[in-house]
DNA sequence: AGCACGCCGACT
DNA sequence: GTCGGCGTGCTC
């Protein structure tokens, strides 16, 4: 006899590491369950959750009922549902919030279904108001008891092959003027009001703060969103004089002719040919497409798609946000007109839902995005791109932490589909897998057409007791010569602000975040000292807290040191900054590189994100600044990071016709040989002995646990408590819990302990089992955090 | 993460 | 005497 009621397990999006069993009324249960969205009572909330499971059996007492059933199907398809439940198992994710990240925020998405043409003579009632021509689900709900029972009997028609279903955005495509926020008042203005009203109006303040380090006009929607304010807060502001609000410039529809000048598409390298017939030939797998910059990577994603979509395939394309530029869109669209969706941070949530949808209903067959587009809702994927792979914003690093490239190869074997790496500076993982043989290695070891590879030199760092100038005189004769000789340049400094630090003449004082207890940085701009672990900041002292003093050095470069010393020693030449603070917003670097690229600037002068990937034929000269910073970088990955960071650097000197030069500042020309070689093999070959000895990727796995919580005692008690007792398997190495590199994070103390094996299955059973000790010993105040797979140690 | 319950300081 | 601070604990 059948039970009145079915039983399921429903995931909220809360960060708990567990599923709820719920109770659903037979007639609302049928068909497909899993991955269908409800409404339940949670608490005193009421939550829209997603159904994980179907429950063993109501075993609890005093189980609570789904107050309703939202979909017929799943939004996303089938792959999607596997890879969410894969990731929330290997990265020990709570499964909700996996879920948030994979679906849309789907207020807006409708959802129509039509017959296949399939009899269904004794079907129940909805089919009798179903024809052969998409009708929204909505338009059905009058003749039905509740949406629930609509549901239901929708998911057994589609389950018996009767109807098909369709996601479209639920509203006429509105396109609502965006509104820009432009500043009116001198930045060190607006600091100093935002300092006047931070006790009496915090929101205020935050907008006033955002605004006088922003170099232009910003997003009114990103704005408030990041000051977490209001529209009345900035209305008083617009009211106080401090900044006007004006209508944005239309969006600039990717110009292809423009950006596309100069690109002819070319007959392939022979290193290319061999790369596009291995990838075409394939039937699934993984492929390390391993070539240096510009040796047409691009052109073979390109050319895989292509085979792909000729054969009724559809193809994912993710890309690391920074290098997600119009110039990249256009590439993509000029080859596949009317084919492509881009999903990125910067669209507004209608075009985000439009993007969504035409991927869903298949009307657009390539998706491009970032980290979170791995999620794509294609129904018919047969290729999977991963560009730039060695990236490490592909890892999410807050929860739900995933790693993005590592879940597109996990899409790939669910879907039986190649999976493309590509990278001129593969990360060690890739590289083990690919010299294992798990993965295929393609290489394309020369710039087409015979381009030669940047001329690479070092320059020695300015010696000066004091405050040594932040660019070596050779640095700045090089800069000089190369914009007489018409060229443009690109500086790299991977650090913001103006200086690491400012500090007291007299006393040697130098403030502290009391959230993270380090020093924070000192921005030229408005006049501030920010830490850039928290965001927290005051406005840089005249007088000395500690002794009154009112002078004050710096103690170090910043990129903004680096633009005043420029606009002092060679003041003829135009720089522009891209940095963290002049990119607030995503999509705001593509107004400053569309106009280094139209050569409005001479300099382009910049933290790392001026090395990501961006074509300018006009550059024939790059700089690297303190090179030796990005080794100092207290973790395991510094080599590793270096070695790429001077790698891209470097790859983008001399993309045009005239050969590049590019100039390393470091006082260890040795440490930096293999990059200034730009030889991959010589970074292997000193690198993979000290991974070998410790253990570390591609040798061994890691999962790394973080105990955090304000107290401090508290958080070193409750790791210690965890780990007592803990069995672990001999083929674990776990060391014992210590203060983490960054001690104390956000008003946070944090302990960390590292686990590493050579033997993934073994790594993944300690993970419940320190969790199961962790929750046992009951802490207060104390968070644990697990971090499988970590790209850093901090 | 929310959200409420709970037990101690400064307000009408 | 209450209002509210956020410490603590729970959510089928
Ligand atoms: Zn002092
Ligand atoms: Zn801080």
């Amino acid at each position: 006899m059948p039970e009145p009621v079915t039983a399921v397990e429903v995931a909220v999006p809360r960060p708990v590491w567990r599923t709820y069993t719920y109770l659903m009324p037979r007639e609302m249960a049928g068909g497909t369950l899993e991955g269908c969205r409800v409404e339940v009572p949670f608490g005193r909330e009421r939550l829209r959750g997603w159904i994980w499971d179907r429950a063993k059996a109501p075993s609890g007492i005093d189980l609570k009922y789904v107050e309703s059933r939202l979909d017929s199907v799943p939004l996303v398809p089938p792959s999607v549902l596997a890879l969410v439940r894969w990731a929330a198992d290997y990265y020990a994710a709570p499964p909700g919030m996996m879920l948030a990240s994979a679906f849309p925020a789907a207020s807006g998405i409708r959802m129509s279904v039509r017959a296949t043409g399939r009899p269904a003579p004794d079907g129940p009632p909805p089919m009798g108001l179903i024809g052969s021509s998409f009708v929204p689900v909505d338009d059905l709900l009058p003749g039905f008891p509740s949406r629930s029972i609509l549901m239901s009997q929708l998911s057994e028609l589609e389950a018996a092959g009767h109807l098909e279903s369709r996601f479209e955005p639920a509203r006429r495509r509105v396109d609502r003027q965006s509104l820009m926020v432009v500043p009116a008042l001198p930045p060190d203005e607006l600091a100093g009001m935002a300092v006047r009203l931070r006790r009496r109006a915090r929101a205020q303040a935050s907008i006033l703060e955002i605004l006088s380090r922003s170099s232009e006009r910003v997003l009114l929607g990103s704005l408030l969103r990041e000051a977490d304010a209001s529209r009345a807060s900035l209305e008083a502001l617009v009211k106080a004089g401090a900044a006007t609000i004006r209508p944005a410039e239309p969006a600039a529809a990717p110009d292809s002719a423009g950006l596309l000048a100069g690109r002819v598409v070319e007959s392939l390298e022979p290193g290319q040919d061999e790369a596009l017939d291995r990838i075409s030939r394939a039937d699934g797998g993984v492929f390390l497409l391993h070539g240096v910059t510009g040796s047409g990577k691009t052109e073979v994603y390109l050319r895989a798609i292509a085979d792909s979509i000729s054969k009724g395939r559809q193809a994912v394309v993710l890309v690391p946000e920074i290098s997600l530029t119009p110039q990249l869109m256009a590439r993509f669209e000029s080859r596949f007109p009317g084919r492509v969706a881009v999903m990125h941070s910067a669209l507004s949530p209608s075009e985000r839902t439009r993007a969504w949808c035409d991927l869903s209903s298949g009307e657009r067959s390539i998706a491009i995005g970032p980290r979170s587009a791995v999620f794509a809702p294609l129904r018919r994927v047969g290729m999977i791109i991963v560009d730039e792979e060695h990236d490490p914003s592909y890892k999410q690093q807050e929860l739900p932490r995933y790693n993005a490239r590592d879940l597109a190869v996990i899409r790939g074997s669910v879907e039986g589909v190649p999976v493309v790496l590509g990278s001129a500076t593969p990360s060690l993982e890739s590289w083990g897998n690919a010299s294992s043989g798990r993965y295929g290695l393609l290489t394309l070891p020369s710039r087409i057409g015979s381009r030669p590879m940047p001329e690479v030199r070092a320059a020695v760092p300015p010696r000066s007791d004091c405050e040594p100038p932040p660019v070596p005189a050779e640095m700045v004769e090089e800069l000089a010569k190369n914009h007489e000789a018409g060229g443009q340049a690109i500086l790299l400094l991977n650090r913001r602000g103006f200086s690491p630090s400012r500090i007291c003449r007299s006393c040697g004082r130098r403030e502290t975040c009391p959230d993270c207890g380090i020093s924070p940085t000192f921005h030229s701009r408005g006049g501030i000292l920010r830490c850039h672990h928290c965001g927290w900041w005051i406005k840089a002292p005249v007088r000395c807290p500690g002794c009154g003093g009112g002078s004050f050095r710096t103690d170090g470069p910043g990129v903004q040191k680096v633009e005043a010393f420029l606009a002092k020693a060679l003041p003829g030449l135009r720089v522009m900054r891209m940095d963290r603070d002049t990119v607030s917003s995503p999509g705001a670097n593509w107004e400053i590189l569309a106009r280094f690229a139209r050569r409005e600037a001479d300099v382009l002068l910049g933290t790392q994100m001026v090395a990501k990937g961006h074509d300018f034929p006009g550059v024939t000269l790059v700089g690297i600044l303190a090179a030796d910073l990005a080794l100092a970088f207290p973790d395991f990955r510094a080599s590793e990071r270096a070695f790429q960071l001077v790698m891209q650097a470097a790859g983008r000197a001399g993309r045009g016709e005239i050969p590049g030069r590019v100039l390393v500042e470091t006082s260890d020309p040795n440490a930096f040989a293999a990059a200034m070689a730009q030889d991959y093999a010589s970074f292997l070959a000193s690198e993979l002995p000290v991974r070998k000895l410790l253990g570390y990727p591609p040798f061994g796995h890691l999962v790394r646990f973080v105990w955090s919580g304000p107290d401090e005692r508290r958080v070193a008690e409750s790791a210690r408590r965890t780990m007592a007792g803990l069995e672990v398997e001999p083929a674990v190495r776990f060391l014992p819990p210590a203060p983490a590199i960054l001690q104390r994070l956000r008003g946070r103390w944090r302990y960390s302990a590292l686990a590493r094996s050579a033997r993934r299955p073994a790594l993944r059973r300690l993970i419940p089992s320190v969790r199961d000790s962790f929750e046992k010993t009951s802490p207060k105040g104390v968070q644990l955090d697990v971090d499988v797979d970590p790209v850093d140690l901090l």
